[in-house]
DNA sequence: AGCACGCCGACT
DNA sequence: GTCGGCGTGCTC
């Protein structure tokens, strides 16, 4: 398609814009441009679309033509949202990556792109006819809508459904639409709303002198609005806005007084708006020299840049990495005046890491992440955009965000699994992603990591990156003191105390005399508290998933973590009558439970999924451990990720087999990769930590490598089992999940879709299986792995396989069967 | 996604 | 017969 993007378009010529829908479509639409808006079409422009019968879009421009389109009559753009464009042609070329790459709709890539604010839809609101009569007869449910549109002005067609309890309601709305009665519109929702703040100034007629005397005279019985006037004149020396929040808090007045004086027009009131993120100092201050360790990496890193496009930091735990993170960053927006993208796991973003690095760059630094409102991310965007950030810290999605001039990225902690992204398309790996950007902008990027991924480290050791290493922990701390306590040999000696060894208690009897804190690991996965009948052995399932309810003390309910189902506890078991319901497994709120038994004086605390839930609760746990509330915090994964803690010196994991045992072929590193960064938390500033793992597996080589702190080892081991099998590095696996909630259906598309492609990729393809979870939201799923080798053209696999499925989707039988695809699953 | 159309079972 | 749920196709 061609291209006008400089182009002045003459008042009478006929343009078409094809535009990127933010809804999971497989291709684009073209609409015609009217010729008043001849002028403000370009790419990367946001238009508002009518795209069906009713629905009001806001879509994305991607190419502008003069060519109609030969099949049917476009429609007309309604309107151009932009007077610049919101996202850059470097952005929509990484879209078009990325779509292709990881197998998804333009669509999705939009949608996981743009922030909400900037994707507004339209949603059909009813309402009654100005010149509506009441002698129309009516039946009983359209009486019921006429009769509350007269209470309450409007209702949506989402309310409609809920007033009448039924789905089906197009048709009731239409007999009222011919009875002429109401009328349909389309609302189109303003997501963002710049903030608005009122700020006070002096009426322009008391800036001459004489005039201002006479209003001291005049206000002298006014001792308030007097001392209001004085505050106001001495904060103007400033220069600065004086907002009427400042203005209150610098004299004695009232808000009354204020009142009176803006009533009588000496102050004059505007709204203005401001941001909603805070401002920092806008000088760096980079303040701090580098160790030699850091130093050496230092150099060696900007050294690798000149023949590496990656380079991998393999740094030990607490050996500074992050320093040396911050002096490159400083010096090359120093030299460059360009932007640094710095991406770091979601949950190491409402840490103290980031507090570091803010001191460090003030002003020019944006943080990006999920648990900014809407509005607050369309701002940070912008600032994005025009350049006012020079450094962004983001998750995942902040690979979307409109770069003007990226100078380098850093991805910490790069092994992280939340890197993927699991759910809804596009499930892009942002680190992968983030190289392919970097590629873009042709620019560099530093993978960092104490425990890296085994295919970072065998890109670096096939010098596809370089590798830079750290091997000190910074201040010459210790690696803390490991041991590894048998459950099983304590089970024997009966020496167990409900989930804790004699080990354990021991060490946590000893860290709480010498008043230092404890962290207790606990994974999560597999090991929540689900209820048995010791009866019969029923266990409370959910009613849309595969999975067993787990039990919750804090609502007192049953939970299903796939789909928010929940439902009212059982005393007596449903399938058998007998009163026997027993609690099994443990969660943290488990251990939580049994520990406060232990040691009732103590002030526990835990940190999980559903301590987290709001703004700041994660926030208010961390603060209370660093503020020494709390002795002891029972964790999941989170407890790994970002601490850093002064007194905090024993770190005991409650069961190290459940990770262990997960049927994946990463399970083992990743297994490697949670204990070392569990163990690395450890006595990090003061003496040495201490961290006891538990396990009924002592002798895995695993646990073995763990504690002798030996990566290499791991890495020799595993990778050894990934070549063996061929597994990633050495292939690359794509996951086929088809779902129908029908499970013959399904059972009979998946063999045949397997039998399709076996067909075509021989022994590349295994399957169908049956995932470990095979029902979600009453859909039953089946999964189909296609590997390939090294050896395989991956792009030609990837068209056959979209093909392959277009035609499976089209055929009779299979039309409703859902597929979902799953490129380098992670 | 969300809406229209057409098929089909359940209910007056 | 009619109403409402559900599968299927289409949206520039």
């Amino acid at each position: 398609m061609e291209s006008f993007e400089n182009d002045i378009f003459t008042e009478r010529e006929t343009l078409f814009v094809e535009v990127i829908l933010p809804l999971s479509l497989a291709k684009n639409y073209t609409y015609r441009v009217p010729f008043d808006l001849n002028n403000q079409v370009a790419i990367g422009k946001r238009v508002v679309v009518q795209f069906g019968k009713h629905k009001i879009y806001t879509a994305l421009i991607s190419a502008i033509t003069k060519v109609p389109p030969a099949a049917y009559e476009a429609k007309y753009i309604i309107d151009v949202v932009d007077n610049e464009p919101v996202v850059t042609p470097v952005q929509l070329k990484f879209w078009t990556w990325m779509t292709q790459y990881y197998m998804c709709n333009e669509g999705d890539v939009m949608s996981a792109a743009l922030p909400a604010s900037l994707k507004l839809a339209s949603e059909t609101i009813l309402v009654l006819r100005e010149d509506f009569k009441d002698d129309v007869p009516l039946t009983e449910k359209e009486e019921i809508i006429i009769a509350t549109l007269k209470k309450q002005q409007k209702l949506t067609v989402n309310d409609v459904s809920k007033l009448l309890g039924q789905k089906t309601i197009y048709p009731i709305i239409n007999n009222l639409l011919d009875k002429e009665l109401i009328l349909v519109a389309e609302e189109v929702v303003q997501k963002y709303k710049p903030l608005l703040k009122s700020f006070i100034l002096l009426n322009e007629f008391y800036l001459e002198e004489e005039n201002l005397r006479q209003l001291f005279e005049v206000l002298e019985r006014a001792p308030k609005q007097l001392d209001a006037l004085l505050a106001y004149l001495k904060l103007s020396k400033s220069g600065e806005p004086i907002s009427k929040e400042q203005l209150l808090e610098a004299s004695n007045c009232g808000p009354a007084a204020l009142k009176a004086l803006t009533d009588k027009e000496i102050f004059v009131v505007m709204k203005r708006p401001v941001s909603r993120l805070a401002a920092h100092d806008d000088e760096f201050n980079v303040n701090f020299t580098l160790n030699e360790g850091q130093q050496k990496a230092f150099e060696k890193i900007k050294a690798s840049f000149e023949e590496k496009d990656v380079v991998l930091l393999h740094g030990v735990t607490a050996s500074g990495k992050t320093q040396v993170y911050i002096k490159l960053i400083e010096e090359i927006i120093q030299q460059t005046d360009g932007q640094v993208l710095f991406l770091l796991p979601e949950i190491a973003l409402t840490t103290q890491i980031v507090e570091r690095i803010k001191r460090y760059f003030g002003n020019a630094i944006g943080v990006y992440h999920s648990k900014f409102n809407n509005s607050e991310r369309v701002e940070i965007w912008n600032k994005v955009r025009t350049g006012a950030y020079k450094v962004v810290l983001g998750a995942r999605s902040a690979v979307f965000l409109p770069f003007q001039d990226l100078k380098l990225i850093v991805v910490d902690e790069e092994h992280e699994s939340s890197y993927k992204q699991q759910d809804p398309a596009p499930r892009y790996q942002a680190r992968d992603a983030a190289i392919y950007l970097a590629h873009l902008y042709q620019t560099k990027v530093v993978l960092g990591s104490a425990t890296p991924s085994l295919e970072s480290y065998y890109n670096a050791l096939q010098g596809k990156y370089a590798l830079v290493e750290m091997k000190e922990r910074f201040g010459g701390v210790q690696l803390p003191n490991q041991q590894v306590v048998s459950i099983a040999e304590e089970n024997k000696k009966k020496t167990m105390v409900s989930y804790f060894s004699s080990i354990l208690i021991k060490d946590i009897d000893e860290a709480l005399a010498k008043k230092e804190q404890i962290v207790l690991f606990q994974n999560r996965r597999g090991y929540a508290t689900i209820l048995i009948c010791a009866t019969c052995g029923y266990t409370p399932k959910c009613v849309n998933c595969d999975v067993s309810l787990t039990y919750h003390k804090s609502s007192g309910k049953l939970h299903c973590h796939y789909c928010g189902y929940y439902q009212s506890s059982v005393n007596i078991c449903p399938a058998c009558g007998s009163v026997h319901v027993e609690q099994k497994g443990f969660g943290t709120e488990r251990i939580e439970e049994e520990l406060k038994l232990l040691y009732p004086e103590v002030n526990i605390a835990r940190l999980d999924m559903d301590s987290t839930r709001t703004k700041n609760g994660l926030q208010q746990i961390l603060t209370d451990f660093q503020e020494k509330k709390t002795d002891i915090l029972i964790g999941t994964q989170m407890v790994a990720k970002g601490l850093d803690f002064d007194n905090l010196n024993l770190i005991g994991v409650i069961n190290a087999d459940t990770i262990l045992g997960y049927p994946d072929f990463r399970a083992y590193e990743r297994s490697f990769q949670l204990l070392a960064q569990v163990a690395g938390r450890a006595g990090r500033r003061n003496d040495q930590g201490n961290v006891c793992i538990q396990t009924y597996d002592a002798d895995h080589r695993i646990i073995k490598q763990v504690v002798e702190n030996d990566y290499i080892g791991m890495y020799n081991d595993e990778i050894a089992e990934r070549e063996r099998f061929s597994y990633p590095p050495f292939s690359r696996m794509i996951f086929l999940y088809l779902k129908h909630k029908d499970s013959n259906v399904l059972d009979h598309a998946s063999a045949t879709l397997a039998n399709i492609l076996k067909g075509k990729f021989g022994k590349r393809v295994l399957g169908p299986e049956q995932p470990l979870v095979s029902r979600v939201r009453n859909l039953y799923i089946k999964q189909i792995i296609i590997k390939a080798d090294k050896h395989t053209a991956i792009q030609k696999v990837k068209d056959v396989l979209r093909e392959t499925l277009t035609e499976f989707n089209a055929t009779k039988d299979f039309k409703s069967v859902i597929t979902q695809l799953d490129i380098d699953p992670y």
